[in-house]
DNA sequence: ATACAACTTAAAGCCAACTTTAAGTCAAGC
DNA sequence: GCTTGACTTAAAGTTGGCTTTAAGTTGTAT
């Protein structure tokens, strides 16, 4: 069973036009072509299509999903750099769940102090706010606002 | 006490361009000027590049975070609009969260499957595997996969 | 056989977010 | 007062990840 490029972007819910620029980037050097050049996509191309959005979803550079791709294609031989390539990605993935937990808790504290603003009617309430009317969970922002390593 | 745009690019290490770049699409509307005019960060701008940073860290475009400081300096009348976008950006993390959830357990498998790869010296030891010998928590992607809703 | 939609390529264009360059100004130390 | 390093601006350049355009080919339906 054989998709055209058309079919399959519409499976991955991509445009056409991405897929031929992963093709030229070397991302998808699996796909096979038509005698008259069409690509002809399989169904077990989807496997690699995984792989290609786990990797991008992880934040992966299109040049690094490349040389995965290319090691891949060399096999057993490359098991090694891949399984370190996907460990390098992994930490990556669990960096920015920190730095994602880190954001969450600092666009909840605006939320509140948006919220208190918005029924107070004024920003001004903050200035004048007593240490025990802001909510446990947000004192150690202010705290760690002081140290500050980097930032932007 | 003030700081150049140096000193202050130091502390939040980042390039001077950086934030002459920022201060020129508008999302540093605070910096004062000296009579020369060379920028002067006052040590209250780092509440402001606090929550640049902090919606830049949210995955928000320079833009919207420059609607966002235009509406802090149009002050109280804008309460709504700013809770509003912290909201939608807060719902944004948490989809952000969800999204990393599912690439973590990606990554955890494909670890475990060039692990198990490496033991056995060759990729080919996955064709022949029983489902049993597949960890629990790695069978319902492959239920997932059959699915398959959008992907890239 | 012809029309027509969907495919092909190479090259150019676009957007965000910076960075670099060029030419010039400011201000602290000697 | 002069040097020097850090600042100033405007404008051009860079990178990543696509999208669009132009010109042409393929393959299916009538």
């Amino acid at each position: 069973m054989f998709y055209t490029i058309g079919e399959m972007a519409q499976k991955l819910n991509v445009a056409p036009s991405t897929l031929r620029y992963y093709d030229k980037e070397g991302l998808l050097p699996f796909v096979e072509r038509s005698s008259g050049g069409i690509r002809m996509f399989k169904d077990e191309d989807m496997d690699w299509l995984r792989m290609l959005g786990c990797l991008k979803k992880a934040g992966m550079p299109l040049k690094e999903i490349r040389t995965f791709m290319d090691w891949s294609r060399q096999g057993d031989a490359t098991i090694d750099r891949r399984l370190e390539l996907i460990e390098k990605q992994r930490e990556s993935v669990l960096d920015q769940q920190r730095q994602l937990e880190d954001t969450l808790l600092m666009l909840d504290y605006k939320r509140w102090y948006y919220q208190t603003a918005r029924a107070a009617g004024t920003c001004a309430i903050h200035d004048t706010m007593p240490l025990e009317q802001i909510p446990e969970r947000f004192r150690p922002l202010k705290e760690a606002w002081k140290n500050e390593g980097e930032s932007l």
